[in-house]
DNA sequence: GTGAAAGCGCTAACAC
DNA sequence: GTGTTAGCGCTTTCAC
């Protein structure tokens, strides 16, 4: 069994309080003592209750990630660039997939507050944030990631600024000679929907280019929905044509593809097409596919210093500096073979 | 700020253990005391304090996932399937990448012991787990996935017949007509590694192929060294000659097709190939990886069970069970392009 | 059926 | 420089 400062004191014949000291090397402890106390924790191999610790301190050293999927990319490369700043700093992860269920991101965030995390980083799929309200009330910093939350905004959030990715996506297009560029987005309740669908149409009317409502499709993210929505815009296609599609997600990019391919229709040829989020671990996807990249490794790592610096406040002030931060990031475009006809 | 049972207790005119005993309706309490306290638990939004809980119960209800890599997929699906078990016992997970480093694995060891979790689950990248005493001493399960531990098993594992699995992909090379068949293999020092070089080893021999030891890699499950081993195998070609090539990782198969690209060689016309672990999300990989695949989603199921069957255990006897449970599961061959040069 | 009280393992005043 | 003690928020035994 493992053996409690208590254990260790009675033994050696010190008090608790002095064990604590030299285990937290805060105050000056007696060199003699220091090195008596020492050999006892190695001896008995003490291992510190975090537990207990927390409850003493009203502070857990853990911070919650809620994100939709684990297994999308795009949030393990966050999660990795968190890690690595907060893991310098010995602060833990506790990681919460909500597989884009609303009810299931409620649950978790608490529980999460159940187990008193220090601060929460969410990339949420819900429009509903009243569990937030304890987080607040009990001054415990909040991040936002990849969406916005929906009314007000008592919190911080970093994003990247999904108007600008679409007029990279939508833009490149154009100067490839497209003007019936059709859409496939995720709804516009969430930002990253809303936004993207925004920089769409901003991009279309500086060209003078006239919007084809039945053009815009809304999926909801996964594969399927991709798929589906393809599949709509090509039945339309003899009274709405097009000739390129920009799709606001990485797995609805590959559902679109499978219906483009089972119309027999060529990329680019017939249809050029600009992904978002695609990551080609392989370097193997044919066609190459352009999309929209985040800089995920740098969002995971400025939420993380943000978290960071507010969990330093609270130690100082006790009150939360009340001006929430809204850091936007840039998107790139990530140009491969999927949109360029040019040449043709 | 949030209220805890005593502040409740005080308001109401009750105690504190009739407060707790509705919370977690145990012992029967008076309706009439239940209902107020339940509204006064409403009206004061009681959120249990996880953190004391845990430390009077010594038990905190989470278990430890410790992996190598947090964005491959092969983690993130066992990592689904963990979580489909445990969160159905409210059972929460907290998730450990220790970006294969023996060093990291050892730190994350001692941090999850002393945040008391209740279980781990350890996909170790170490050979040493001196780490692990201290969870052996103090009864709580470990259970080993993807890889097994070096010597004593004092322990459960969830794994997959990885000797097995090199006869599928190897015989299956064989059956294609090829009979020099290089491999790019894990460290022998993991199971991982030593048995899938083991049934390369055997399904040779069970074909009287001479084994060429020069056609033997061994890399360390990263893109680059797949690059690098593919290299030195094409590079020896005239002496060591081979027309096709077994892989044991994901991403080693994308690094070492890398190589082989560079150097002009088809696949599968020039060099036949089998990898391990190929997701392909995208269904756009091109040629077609033939794979040797484990079940994830499964193999995440049977140790969350394992887990709960051990934390049941527990829960009665105080002993576990010391019978050791080795749970092997079956691997399967998917058939793609990147073998199948039968028809030349 | 309910309350009082002990105690989980630790930290941090406060005394000396 | 070190020990004593209270208490973090909760569960659970033991009285009544």
């Amino acid at each position: 069994m493992n053996s409690t400062l208590k254990d260790i004191a009675r033994e050696l014949g010190v008090s608790v309080s002095t064990i604590s000291r030299v285990v937290n090397n805060k105050t000056y402890v007696n060199p003699k003592t220091r090195k008596i106390v020492l050999e006892g924790l190695k001896k008995f191999n003490y291992m510190p209750n975090q537990v207990a610790r927390s409850l003493k301190k009203q502070s857990t050293g853990t911070v919650g990630i809620v994100v939709p999927d684990i297994s999308e990319n795009f949030f393990t490369e966050i999660i990795k660039g968190i890690d690595e700043v907060l893991g310098k700093k010995d602060i833990s992860i506790v990681l919460a997939d909500s597989s884009e269920s609303a009810q299931k991101e409620t649950n978790y965030l608490k529980l999460l507050y159940q187990n008193r995390i220090d601060a929460l980083i969410l990339a949420t799929v819900s429009k509903n944030h009243d569990a937030l309200d304890i987080y607040n009330s009990n001054n415990i910093p909040v991040i936002f990631i990849d969406n916005m939350p929906d009314n007000d905004h008592n919190f911080d959030s970093v994003i990247i600024d999904n108007n600008k990715a679409s007029l990279l996506a939508v833009n490149h297009l154009i100067e490839n000679n497209h003007r019936d560029i059709a859409i496939i987005v995720g709804s516009p309740d969430e930002t990253t929907g809303y936004e993207r669908l925004n920089g769409y149409r901003r991009a279309l009317e500086q060209h003078n280019i006239i919007i084809d409502e039945h053009l815009i499709q809304y999926g909801n993210y996964k594969e399927d929905s991709g798929y589906q929505c393809m599949k709509a815009l090509i039945q339309n296609r003899k009274d709405h044509p097009f000739t390129a599609i920009y799709i606001g997600s990485e797995m609805m990019t590959y559902g679109a593809i499978k219906a483009i391919k089972e119309y027999d229709f060529r990329i680019p040829e017939d249809i050029a097409l600009v992904g978002f989020d695609v990551h080609d671990k392989s370097g193997l996807i044919t066609p190459g596919i352009t999309s929209v990249r985040q800089p995920e490794n740098y969002i995971g790592k400025t939420v993380a210093n943000l978290v960071i610096n507010r969990l330093k406040e609270k130690k100082g002030n006790s009150h939360m500096n009340p001006v929430y931060q809204h850091i936007v990031l840039e998107p790139s475009l990530e140009i491969r073979k999927s949109s360029n006809n040019r040449d043709l």
